[in-house]
DNA sequence: CCAGAAGTGGAAGAAATCTTCAACTTGGAA
DNA sequence: TTCCAAGTTGAAGATTTCTTCCACTTCTGG
């Protein structure tokens, strides 16, 4: 039941030099860095990022856990906010300014090819709170009847395409995006085709492929 | 100024069964088919891919330019709606419908990869169309005061986001995202920060990779 | 029917990335 | 200080996709 025995001093500067390495460069490219490419900006060989990450989701999950916990945290605070769709939004726009922080980390938490058991036990965490808000919002008359979780979901993966396409050239354009998506979550009609429960794992991580 | 000279008529069959083939994968599988991938379909060889598509440029042109004409003359026809926004929800529309129908036509259109020379002709006779469509609807107060073509551009690449990451799951679904992000369009409040023109170009295209 | 232009096939080289590994270096316990 | 387990390196093989090329086949005009 012993952990693994701790990493000799420069094993461990190392790590640490890599993962703040491989942050930065995801932030800015993406999740699909190349391992050649973190090696030669962090200084070390290929060999030392194979050995201290074999698969790329334990390097993903070392990345990105903090900031996965951060997120999971605001739906808890969100939960327990008074007025329902405050809390939806308070919790949207805060998910969405921790992605704005950094291309990978929107494309793990929206991204329909990377989802590691970290991200999925994230939304299996989120879900339940999001579905209290939203079902709480519906009752209340400040949502549409029909209006459900996946609509939610919806919304956050509608956002996010604006934030990857305006990242770039106009950084806070996607809050824009925001208003539009959230005034259409409280006026649209919502009455018919209510989609799957199931819908919001797809939205985020398309089976698939 | 005479035209290249015609096929020879195996040729021309070769160049057809090619552009089914590749229409058909592309419509599942998305732009990124391989010319393995293709030419193995079509039962060819690779080097009669090349051939008549030497670049990849000139297979999407030839495979999709129908399907871009179609578009302009929808938004050329919706210009010409008596009541604007309702002009711009029918347009919308249509484009996704067309979208719908090929993973591979909606990542041309709102990819940001693969702008060709065609997508951009495209996008250039339709952004005035757009454009005059939208200022319509605000002074007819059917829009907010402060909403701009980018943000129809928005929606629309909102709106395909969700169709992208639902496609196989829930073929239908976009278009309760579509009342979602039209609702929104007409009931935000989009007075303040208003997006670059140039903005809807990036939309579409991120110049910066 | 024939000659030669047009067209075809698929092997092979190029380029990019992934992954392994054997020789070498280093930290730290004794 | 010594020693060796732990750690590192980067070259090299594997994979995948792109692209070229030339020996071979097929059309078509005369």
């Amino acid at each position: 039941m012993t952990g693994p025995p701790p990493l000799r001093r420069d094993a461990e500067r190392n790590r640490q030099l890599l993962l703040r390495t491989a942050y930065e460069l995801m932030a800015t490219q993406g999740l699909d860095v190349s391992y050649e490419d973190i090696a030669r900006a962090a200084g070390t060989g290929m060999g030392t990022v194979y050995r201290r990450f074999p698969e790329r989701q334990d390097l993903l999950d070392a990345l990105f856990s903090d900031h996965v916990d951060t997120v999971v945290g605001f739906a808890e605070e969100a939960a327990e906010h008074e007025d329902a769709l405050a809390g939806l939004a308070w919790f949207l726009e805060r998910q969405l300014e921790v992605e704005a922080q950094s291309r990978g980390l929107g494309e793990l938490l929206r991204g329909r090819d990377q989802a590691t058991a970290l991200v999925q036990r994230a939304h299996d965490r989120m879900t339940p709170l999001v579905a209290g808000l939203v079902d709480r919002a519906v009752r209340a008359g400040q949502l549409p009847a029909g209006a459900t979780p996946a609509d939610f979901a919806a919304v956050h993966v509608m956002v996010g395409s604006v934030m990857d396409a305006t990242r770039t050239r106009a950084p806070g354009l996607w809050r824009r995006s925001l208003r539009i998506a959230l005034a259409g979550l409280r006026h649209a009609d919502l009455s018919g085709d209510a989609p799957d429960e199931a819908l919001i794992g797809h939205l985020y991580n398309d089976q698939t492929r």
